[in-house]
RNA sequence: UGUCUGAUGGUGUAAUGGUAGCACAACAGAUUUUGGUUCUGUUUGUCCAGGUUCGAAUCCUGGUCAGACAACCA
């Protein structure tokens, strides 16, 4: 006997019309426990498009107390492949989803789909065609004009029966047969136009070796493979709205006893200067147009967790975007507002400066250092504090000072004077040019009264800037990630290529406190004022190497234009 | 062209015949040792035309627009 409350209680909540139908099915008693999948194909990696699927299937089976299932849909060999598997796996449960021990293959139900299949001819409703694709494809018809019937059409059972288990033995090569199932030739869902449910392919499957050289359509093995994991709600994407009835005509044919799973449809995420096709994203990796499945620009899984993305804000975001049918374009800004809530929480803040120009305190004591207190994160105050060491000449941000300001302009410029963040106010004197005018060396005088940020007699700063000691800063690497596609909706173009954006990735050597020395791959840092930054995996130069999640929210550039 | 599906502010998403709500974005203000965060406020919406009704985003009729499908892919 299981107690807990099927469904959540609470007054005010706002449900998807999925989520309404779990409840009216659990209501009226037509499930006791809600049972869903997530069946990917492995012919690819997890996109961000997936884990709204995945957070939808794994979330509603936790919502509703009930289980969802991990299922690879291996049905196609030539596509497959176990790094797929491995990746997928590893994605899911990094976004902090488990299947417990119900991880299954479609290909684990070769035998009983290929024993259904016998039932289906036996019943007169399939046959085997020696129709070749392209003939089947030209005697298919029109929506209006129904398709002409295979001449196969009306084989005998026996010899359907003796056809197709030679089919099965290998005795005849790729493409000269197919099971099809008779269903109606005229009906104004092409589905229905006698579908093929299976198709020989001397393939190699990654699971099943060579055991098998016939493979069923997704459509035979589907629905079944749902009855067969007992799912409830067999949650899908919109273009499998015209799948329904085959889904639902295989486990009537086969006479499957109730109860029998529902296929329900949603829209597919859309996002704004970003593909989601699997088919050119793996362009995009074979062409060497990024550096792998994982580069932090790809809209993969394991691309946004190295771009610095937490399993939280993902889910955050599938969350924030609901679940309907309508058609939907998502904004990045909204994915880039969720990674940003979450890490204003978690991530540690540092000084660190990308664009340095030195800034010499001449009335800084020469040889004289010393060491300031830091907090590490505002916003969690057990996250401690830092020491951050200080001394004559600093570097600070190349954009932090302006020789003539425009109005608006807070930051360093000639005669204001700024705070150095947890260090003192300094004011500009002047500036040291080279030949060609550019500024060099900034020179300014500091108030020893201000040590830590305060000034006793309350004078108030526009602005405090951060800072690194040029001494003791430690250099690293740090990449800055743009978008890849220029245009809003790159899915549109014809040649997605023409649509990159060759700035995506600017690499520079930035220079930080010493404080992260200690820093591990995978560590979130808050560089004060710049973003959010993430320690990348590997470096082989020694130098810490840091990719930007995202940018701090900028308001003052934004006045700019 | 045929079938199916959908249409609510800039973008998403609620409201199932009874005050059009929420989030992001935008804008304004307050706080702030991050031009960040936080807080407060403001602007912006029911595809169109009829009909039913005391009352329609919701029901009916007609239209418009958008998407999916016509692989031996999933």
């Amino acid at each position: 006997m299981n107690n807990e409350p099927k469904v959540p209680a609470e007054e005010t909540r706002q449900i998807n019309f999925i989520e309404e139908i779990v409840e009216e099915n659990l209501r009226t008693g037509m499930h006791n426990e809600i049972h869903t999948r997530f069946p990917p194909e492995p012919n690819g990696y997890l996109h961000i498009g997936h884990a709204k699927s995945i957070c939808l299937n794994f979330g509603l089976a936790k919502k509703y107390n009930g289980k969802c299932n991990l299922r690879f849909d291996d049905t196609n060999p030539v596509a497959e492949d176990v790094e797929y598997v491995d990746s997928i796996q590893e994605d899911v449960r990094w976004l902090g989803f488990s299947w417990d021990d119900r991880m299954y293959y479609a290909s684990d139900y070769f035998q009983q789909l290929y024993d259904w299949a016998v039932v289906l001819i036996s019943k007169g409703k399939a046959y085997v065609c020696d129709l070749t694709a392209e003939e089947v494809s030209n005697m298919r018809g029109t929506p209006n004009i129904p398709a002409t019937p295979s001449p196969f059409r009306e084989r005998g059972i026996a010899e359907n029966l003796d056809l197709f288990e030679r089919m099965k033995k290998g005795e005849f090569a790729n493409g000269t047969k197919t099971l099809r199932a008779k269903i109606d030739l005229a009906s104004p869902n092409m589905q229905m136009r006698d579908p093929v449910l299976y198709r020989i392919l001397h393939a190699r499957h990654h699971r099943t070796g060579d055991k098998w050289c016939i493979y069923p359509m997704y459509d035979f093995a589907h629905g079944q493979s749902d009855y067969m994991e007992k799912i409830t709600h067999s949650v899908c994407t919109l273009e499998f709205e015209v799948h329904r009835p085959l889904y639902e005509w295989f486990l009537e044919a086969i006479e499957l006893p109730l109860p029998r799973p529902r296929q329900i449809e949603f829209a597919r995420l859309n996002l704004s200067y970003t593909v989601m096709s699997k088919r050119k994203l793996l362009e995009l990796v074979k062409n060497g147009f990024v550096n792998g499945w994982d580069d932090p620009r790809m809209p993969t899984i394991c691309g946004l967790r190295r771009r610095g993305y937490t399993p939280e804000s993902l889910r955050n975001f599938a969350e924030k975007i609901g679940v309907a049918k309508r058609e939907n374009i998502i904004d990045v800004s909204l994915l880039e507002f969720c990674v940003r809530e979450d890490l204003n929480k978690k991530a540690i803040r540092v000084l660190g400066v990308l664009n340095p120009v030195k800034v010499v305190i001449t009335n800084y004591p020469e040889g004289q250092e010393e060491e300031l207190d830091a907090i590490n994160n505002p916003e969690d105050e057990s996250a401690g504090t830092r020491k951050v060491p200080f001394s004559r000449e600093i570097y600070i941000e190349r954009e932090d000072f302006m020789e003539s300001p425009p109005k608006g302009y807070f930051r360093l410029a000639p005669g204001v004077e700024v705070r150095l963040r947890y260090a003192y106010y300094i004011k500009c004197e002047n500036v040291v040019k080279d030949s060609a005018g550019n500024i060099i060396e900034i020179h300014c005088t500091y108030d020893p009264a201000t040590k830590g940020g305060n000034s006793p007699d309350k004078r108030k700063v526009k602005s405090t800037i951060h800072w690194v000691s040029v001494k003791h800063a430690h250099e690293c690497e740090v990449r800055l990630y743009d978008r890849l596609f220029k245009s809003e909706n790159p899915e549109d173009g014809q040649d997605y290529k023409e649509d990159l954006n060759p700035e995506s990735l600017k690499v520079v050597t930035g220079f930080v406190e010493p404080y992260v020395k200690n820093a591990k791959p995978m560590e979130h840092y808050q560089f004060e004022r710049l973003g959010y930054f993430i320690v990348d995996k590997g470096s082989e130069t020694g130098k810490p190497v840091f990719n930007r999640t995202v940018a701090l929210k900028d308001t003052w550039s934004k006045n700019l234009k």
